[in-house]
DNA sequence: AATAATTTTCAGTAATTATTGAAAATTCGA
DNA sequence: TCGAATTTTCAATAATTACTGAAAATTATT
C-alpha cells in the first residue's frame, strides 16, 4: 500500500470513529492529519488536504486545542500560525481521559448526589429502585473517578508493566 | 426533590450523556427509564412516559437488546412484550465495554495491521513519522484489549477490593 | 381459517448538527 | 498609523440523523 493511500484511509477511520465518541467527523480528521504530520501545518494545508472551508479548519483547530490535543507553534520569521499535535498515544488518551472526566463524569456525579436526596418512602418500591440505582451509578463512579484519576497521573512506562501484570 | 421530578432529570441527563458517548439520545433515555421501572414496560407504557412514537420505541429498544443492555421479558397470561433493563450499572458497563471493544477497538486494531505494511522507505521522515504513529496505536491497542478482557471477565468485588488498592 | 392484537418496517418529514464563505476583527510590518 | 496578511465569527445553507405514523407483517385467539 501506497503512504499516500495509507494516510487517506487512516484519517477516514480516524473520522469515523470519533462519530462513535462524540467527537464530529472532521475535527477528528484534523486530529489524524496533524498526528501523522512530521512537521507543523498551517489552515491553508489542512484546507487543501482534508478539502474544507477555512472556517472549518479554524473551529475544529480552536476546539482540539481546546481538548489540548493540538497545540500553536510559532515559526521563525513567519507570519502564519502553525499546528502540531501529539504523536505520544499514551499521551493523547490520558488527556483525552482527563478532558472527560472533567467535562462528563465529575457533572454527571454532582447530580447524582443530588438526585439522591430525592424525597419519599424507601419502602416503596417505585422509590427503592430509584435510589439505588442512583446510589450504585455514585459508588460505580467513586470508584472509576479514582481510578482514572491515578491512570492519569501514572507514567507509561509504570503502568504498562507494574499495573498490567494484574491483568495477565 | 419528588420523584417524578427526580426520574425526569435522570432521564434527561442520562440521555444527553448518551450523545458524548455515540449513541442517540433516545436510545440512553429508554434505557435510563427501563433502569429505574421496577417492573418490565411495554411499548406503549414506553412511548406514554417519553412522548415518543411507536416505531422510535421499537427501533431503539431493538438496538438496546442488541447491546445487551435490555431483555424481553414474557409475563404469564400476557400478550403484550414487556421489556426490562438490567440495574446492576457493573454489569452494564462491562456489557458496554465487551460491545464497544467488539464493534470498535477489534475492527481498528486489524486495520492498524494493515496500515503498518505501508511501503516506503523508513529513512523518509514522512514514512517514518506514519509508521511509528501507527505502531504506537498497535501497541497501545494490544494492551487496552488485553486489560479491558480481564476487567470485563472479572467479578466486581475482586476488581474493587484487590486490583483497585494498585490506585490507591 | 378468520379475526384481532401486537410488532415491525420504512418512506416521508422534522430536527439537529456541520459546513461554507464572506465580512469583520485582529495582528504585524513598514 | 496605514494597509496587507491572517484569523475569527456567524448567518445562511447543506448534510446528516432521528422520528413519525400508517401500512405491512407477524403472532396469538377463537
Amino acid at each position: 500500500m501506497k503512504l499516500s493511500e495509507a494516510k487517506q484511509q487512516f484519517i477516514s477511520t480516524w473520522g469515523a470513529m470519533g462519530t462513535h465518541w462524540g467527537i464530529n467527523r472532521t475535527m477528528a480528521q484534523v486530529h489524524a492529519l496533524l498526528m501523522i504530520s512530521p512537521n507543523p501545518l498551517t489552515q491553508d494545508d489542512v484546507m487543501a488536504q482534508l478539502n474544507i472551508s477555512r472556517g472549518n479548519v479554524n473551529m475544529n483547530v480552536r476546539d482540539l486545542i481546546d481538548w489540548g490535543l493540538v497545540d500553536r507553534v510559532l515559526i521563525q520569521g513567519e507570519r502564519k500560525e502553525y499546528f502540531t499535535a501529539e504523536k505520544d498515544i499514551w499521551k493523547v488518551s490520558t488527556q483525552i481521559i482527563k478532558e472527560r472526566k472533567r467535562r462528563e463524569l465529575d457533572p454527571m456525579m454532582k447530580l447524582m448526589d443530588q438526585l439522591s436526596k430525592v424525597d419519599g418512602d424507601k419502602k416503596d418500591k417505585e422509590v427503592k429502585i430509584f435510589i439505588d440505582t442512583i446510589n450504585g451509578i455514585k459508588k460505580f463512579g467513586a470508584h472509576a473517578d479514582s481510578m482514572l484519576d491515578v491512570l492519569v497521573k501514572s507514567d507509561e512506562s509504570w503502568f504498562l508493566s507494574t499495573a498490567l501484570k494484574l491483568f495477565k
